[in-house]
DNA sequence: TTGTATTATGCAAAGGTTTGCATAATGATT
DNA sequence: AATCATTATGCAAACCTTTGCATAATACAA
């Protein structure tokens, strides 16, 4: 049943003509009468011939696919950010491959071992909380295909870099806590290895230090995942300790909500008794009660703008060595679950 | 410095054989000396032979490449169904291309040509609210593309369908409503062209009916989108009425959750003056307070059988003509934001 | 009529692989 | 020595398109 289209070949079998003919006919190719022009798009429409881009694709050694590698795809960041690509690269003739890495270093060079071998004309990667090391992906750089990380850093990668200024972002919500009178804020950061937990972590620790607040390791508490329940593990521990916070800054807005719902539970008031800060701004983060303050990220713009300089690199054949970085700036979203003014 | 990889060429040539026996010597084809085999393996080895994907495309006039289209990927919901898919693929030579309609059946069409386009395999689609004709869809399956269908039914479509019971999940759920004591049930559909608004509200009406409890018009909001903003509206228009409802069943968990806030801010209690339930499920509704009762859904697994489905399908080059229709089992989740016993 | 310029078309290679068929080379049989 | 069977290899087509170069066809000038 597999209906075969229309080739060139058909086309110039039935015009008695040579496929070159056609094939220039049909570019428009100005050595080309124009009346063969006419009889050959003629039944070019008839026939509803499609270019087959396989043969394309071989000619061109390129393939008009780039491969898109997250370390998750169901997180509203990542997903936003694959929004932001998707828009960008719909209007050009590119198609993305996604592929999902689940924060396995394993599974990526998997992943991209797998794409290179499909001949995507490029990656953009947001890199797995264990990839350490930039060896594989300065393999894919030196092996021709370019590349753009993005949100998460990767030291010693020689590749375009889209971030988010997350030191600020941290800085600027810790900042205000400060400011509203909070003076034992507590801070749930992400797994250590990864590149926007130290911002974050800095940012935090900087904002102390510029107010001359002590730093207090007891404060300070690690999670593996960013999803709720890792919030609601941090909480707990939180709590358990006599000597509570009057404010809580987590690495982003699961762990900020799992946070929320345990201190809730115990009947601690939020705000009045501990502010609660978050990170990302999702779109659920304003609905819970009391709304969410949280650090936005302009995670769209941040799936566009890689993309455009993907494609933008991709366009120009002749590769200069410059690498781009950017660093994209986040804005802090002051909701009810932290306080507008100082504490009393 | 796009370094060209080697060919089965370049191996024959420094060989000196020829390139059809170096192909039949890297797949073991029983005609060829096992000692030239192993020549050929060795230098292969070395010069790290990658068989170029494009050529064999071209010649087998396919991809391996299946083409995925959800009206958003940003929605919990449908990016759990693509890690489904994705899972289910991962452990074979397929790609995934993924498309978003953005609920626009024009945007649709056009990513369903351009993927045609660039040669898929098959499809794997959940319509779009606005897609109400199966004709494109049909039109791919004439013209040889297969394509499963999966969560949004498209009446008339020739194609394998993976739904999930729907009228089952809100019949479940309004029942249970029902026997908790509710009798003033409000139900916040979804937009009418939508499968999945009717059969939930279908389920609705008929867990209603069950029980001799009147349909009752004012009751039945209708919204044009799936997230909390649309909740929130909608919650509103319910409040307004003096009639107030003591129980809201919602179309899916977005709707239920800006729906909660409203009833929340108004200082009226959840569960005991009003119980919301949901439907999808999301893995933030349970950190709410009250954490939201809702409808889970087999997303993941939905995910994985439209994969298998497909690819199984693909698998068999003589087509049989037999559709599947798949329609999996949802099941109620009891959290706080209804009652357990029945009111007073 | 011959030569030159102009215009329109075709040939063939390239891109890399697979595979049916033909053939070369070897060994075995009579 | 001649024939046959066996084993190993190569040729060329097919998948479809683009494009440099050659050539055919026509018109025009000398």
């Amino acid at each position: 049943m597999k209906k075969k289209l229309a080739t060139l070949s058909d086309i110039a079998r039935q015009l008695n003509i040579s496929v070159s003919t056609v094939s220039r006919a049909l570019h428009d190719h100005p050595a080309i009468n124009i009346k063969t022009k006419k009889k050959v798009r003629l039944l070019a429409e008839k026939l509803n011939y499609q270019p087959n881009l396989l043969a394309l694709n071989l000619l061109n050694r390129k393939t008009n696919t780039i491969g898109v590698v997250v370390p998750e795809i169901t997180s509203y960041f990542f997903s936003s950010v694959i929004n932001g690509i998707q828009d960008f690269v719909n209007d050009t003739n590119y198609q993305l491959i996604i592929g999902q890495s689940e924060e396995s270093c394993e599974k990526e060079k998997n992943i991209l071992q797998a794409l290179a071998k499909v001949r995507v004309d490029g990656f953009l990667i947001s890199p797995t909380s264990e990839t350490v090391k930039p060896d594989y992906y300065n393999g894919l750089i030196k092996s021709g295909i370019p590349l753009v990380l993005f949100d998460r850093d990767c030291v010693g990668a020689k590749a375009d870099k889209v971030l988010v200024d997350d030191y600020d972002g941290a800085f600027q919500a810790v900042e205000y806590l400060i400011k509203t009178g909070c003076r034992r804020i507590a801070h749930i950061t992400g797994p250590s290895d990864l590149s926007i937990s130290n911002h974050r972590l800095n940012g935090y620790l900087d904002a102390l230090k510029k107010y001359d607040l002590p730093k207090q390791e007891h404060r300070i508490i690690e999670v593996e995942g960013f999803s709720p329940e890792y919030g609601v593990k941090a909480a707990k521990k939180i709590l358990e300790s006599p000597d509570l916070p009057d404010a809580i800054f987590a690495i982003n807005d699961g762990i900020a909500i799992g946070a929320m719902y345990v201190i809730k539970e115990a009947g601690i008031k939020i705000p009045d008794q501990i502010s609660v800060v978050g990170f990302d701004d999702e779109p659920h983060s304003s609905y819970f009660i009391p709304p969410l303050t949280s650090v936005w990220q302009p995670v769209y713009d941040m799936g566009m703008l890689s993309a455009r300089i993907l494609l933008n690199k991709l366009s120009r054949h002749r590769q200069d060595k410059s690498l781009r970085f950017e660093l994209l700036k986040p804005e802090l979203i002051i909701r009810k679950s932290s306080l507008n003014l100082p504490r009393e």
